[in-house]
DNA sequence: ATATACTTTTAGATTAGCCTAAAAAATGTA
DNA sequence: TACATTTTTTAGGCTAATCTAAAAGTATAT
């Protein structure tokens, strides 16, 4: 497979995700509604990606990505949470500020740089948010998030994601010492309300709701 | 001054490098030249740059850079070698791999990355060919830049670059252990043939030949 | 001073990536 | 099944960045 440019690049990550969400083929709509692009654009673009076999495509039965293309995407995929890792550990920015400079970072062409970086991070499995990180050939470690309110007493885990995301959720959970990258354990699980007893970090204790255990993802230690 | 595209950047630099080597104009053929394009190409991109304003232009006259131009590209040039410095320093790439991919990293926009890099960096004042760094303000520190045969006994100096940048001679210096970065103190020069002493990293001594030394470029320690 | 050579610009084309508007196909509903 | 709605494609156009070929301007050299 011959090198992508870097709008071809982002609408085969696009690709990707969608079909690694629905199992079924990507619509035209869905792809340009991700990329907020118009369908007529879209149509454009999965016929130029076919013709490089990253995709196969019947006219108006929409996308599917090929093995080729897969391993393309999970490289590109690959490149963005090494960087946001890099962006994190290293230069110490927070996890909700990364997302938009590994955008562009991304689609930096060099192997030899993308080795040396994982190495230099100490090959890290997941990025600030959780996410896996592929390896060299495409393979992905799975590691389910689970609701932390689904967990029962004496459970170890590690916060990665939030279900709510707006900024009054956020700014509680900032407030009581809670982020991506937090390691929890449930030390206690009260029946009558669903709120649970946690120890953040091996350090401080604290009570939350079952509301706010609701919107914590998390995958285990 | 608003944000360029990449090609328009590329063109900038190249235009900052051959005003700052030149004093002149710079013409058409010789920005052509630098980024391998055609002089048409050359005719229709300053057109653009000037109503940009970051050049200054008269039909068949040349091209003059503005200082709003200037500022743009040494900001282009900083990004370019803080990440040099980052792949030698940080990424263990040798000084002479770093180019290519220091052409794609420089693009990358977003101001608070390349602060948090200068930091990580420890706010570097060179990058490993010895090319001085340009501050967030475009100013950057002078150190002049000097022919090791040129030098007397008991000076200590850092080798910065070659002149000759052939295979055979680059092999040589690797043999005896010298290489940009080397840190040089002259402890004899014979006057009969100009060959010298010196010392490297303050460990190995070695006797060079006034051929070589013409070749050591170094800056004052 | 004029012919020749070189440099630079213009004219016209091409490709990538996007758009709007309209046509065509698929889907949902009565 | 037939009509309406939605989805997708096509047609045609735009901008950025490049090219080739030709025209126009500048420099050189007898
Ligand atoms: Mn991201
Ligand atoms: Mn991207
Ligand atoms: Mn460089
Ligand atoms: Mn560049």
């Amino acid at each position: 497979m011959s090198t992508l440019s870097l709008a071809e690049e982002n609408y085969l990550k696009a690709i990707y995700h969608l079909s690694a969400s629905s199992k079924k083929q990507v619509s035209t709509n869905a792809i340009a509604e991700r990329l907020t692009t118009k369908p007529a654009s879209v149509s454009d673009m999965i016929r130029k990606l076919s013709e490089k076999k990253v995709i196969t495509y019947v006219k108006y039965q929409g996308v599917n990505i090929t093995d080729e293309g897969k391993k393309y995407a999970l490289n590109v995929i690959r490149k963005h949470r090494l960087w946001e890792v890099f962006l994190v550990d290293k230069l110490k920015f927070n996890w909700d500020e990364v997302h938009e400079i590994a955008e562009q970072l991304e689609h930096i062409h060099s192997p030899l740089l993308i080795s040396r970086l994982d190495e230099f991070l100490d090959f890290p499995k997941f990025d600030p948010h959780g996410d896996p990180i592929p390896n060299e050939d495409g393979v992905i470690s799975t590691r389910p998030r689970m609701v932390l309110s689904g967990l029962s007493s004496g459970t170890s885990c590690l916060l990665v994601s939030m279900k709510d995301t707006g900024v009054v959720f956020l700014n509680y959970l900032d407030k009581i010492g809670l982020k991506i990258g937090t390691k929890l354990k449930i030390t206690e699980v009260y029946e009558f309300d669903g709120s649970m007893e946690v120890e953040a970090d091996q350090e401080n204790s604290m009570t939350i709701s079952k509301q706010v255990a609701d919107n914590l993802l998390v995958v285990s230690e």
